[in-house]
RNA sequence: GCCGGAAUCGUCUAGCGGCAAUGACAAGAGACUGUAAAUCUCUCGCCUUCGGGCUUCGUAGGUUCGAGUCCUACUUCCGGCA
């Protein structure tokens, strides 16, 4: 009996002080995963996704819908108008914030996302000089450059897919995002925020836009798409690949590792 | 059937007597601590002790010191006339 209350309060220790990171390439299915990880362990969702910052990128850059979410809160989504800029600095300083917060209220905070340099800042802390807690962008130069131990606990889980089922994946997830109303998406940030600006510059947008305009047919575009953003997905992995500390698990394992995990 | 034109590395492409052969895409590897779905670098016929060696440009011959480049025939494809 006694074991069983100690083995319960480590499991609640480690509970409050484990940051669950999944992390993988494009399309390797980190947002249903986490979503499901979340509702077992109470856990709650920070995006380390440099596009699914802006506003209104919403199919494009594949959000969770809001059913998706399953009334999961998410953060790091939709923190800055398409255009305005948003750095590194700015995301680190956003996903420490909310890691605190998510902790001081007993639940778990899990990064999902595939930037590699958002993860790499914070875990290994990278520093940013300037003035913290001003407004969006006001961070200056870096003080520190040191990319060898992790600063805190994680436990970092990458998604692994064989080039093969990875490509077959960009591929179906490419044929959704096509039919899911992604020129509605694409006219209404066209509208508000003009064609040139970052958040639409290379990605689904300019090969929609290709369309829209006649000058690429939906089956030009969507190989077009699938090759940026397989692409994509290589230089995601090359990011990670030199991170010694994420374990690498098939989609499957990933679920049924964290738990067990957090049972221990 | 006749007359033109064309066949080059996975794909498209440069090449008009000195070439392992141009460029682009694809593919692969990598860099990246400040808008990173970005940006950039390397490899890309085969082998190599990195000096070089070997085999290539539809097929087979020929002319040349030398042929992807010229000639002949054949094969295939695309135009025009039939």
């Amino acid at each position: 009996m006694a074991t069983i209350a100690a083995d319960a309060l480590s499991g609640q220790r480690r509970r409050k002080d484990t940051t669950v990171i999944i992390l993988g390439p494009t399309g390797s299915g980190k947002t249903s995963v986490s979503i499901k990880i979340a509702k077992a362990l109470d856990g709650e969702i920070i995006s380390a996704d440099s596009r699914a910052i802006y506003k209104g990128t919403d199919i494009g850059t594949a959000k969770p819908t809001k059913e998706e979410m399953q009334g999961i809160p998410h953060y790091g989504l939709d923190l800055a108008e398409p255009g305005e800029r948003f750095t590194v600095a700015d995301w680190k300083a956003h996903a420490e914030e909310k890691i605190a917060d998510i902790k001081s209220r007993g639940k778990v905070p899990i990064i999902a996302g595939g930037t590699g340099l958002y993860i790499d800042a914070l875990i290994y802390d990278y520093h940013f000089k300037g003035p913290t807690g001003h407004k969006i962008g006001d961070f200056e130069q870096k003080t520190c450059s040191d990319r060898k131990s992790i600063k805190g606990d994680y436990l970092i889980i990458g998604i692994k897919w064989s080039a093969e089922e990875l490509r077959a994946r960009l591929i179906k997830r490419a044929d959704q995002m096509f039919c899911k109303g992604l020129e509605d998406e694409i006219r209404k940030l066209v509208q508000t925020y003009g064609w040139n600006n970052g958040a639409m510059k290379s990605n689904i947008y300019q090969f929609i836009w290709g369309v829209l305009e006649g000058k690429l047919t939906l089956d030009e575009a969507k190989a077009l798409f699938v090759y940026d953003d397989w692409h994509l997905a290589k230089r995601q992995l090359t990011w990670f690949k030199r991170n010694p500390d994420i374990i690498w698990l098939k989609l499957e394992k990933v679920y049924p590792y964290v738990i067990k995990y957090f049972a221990n």
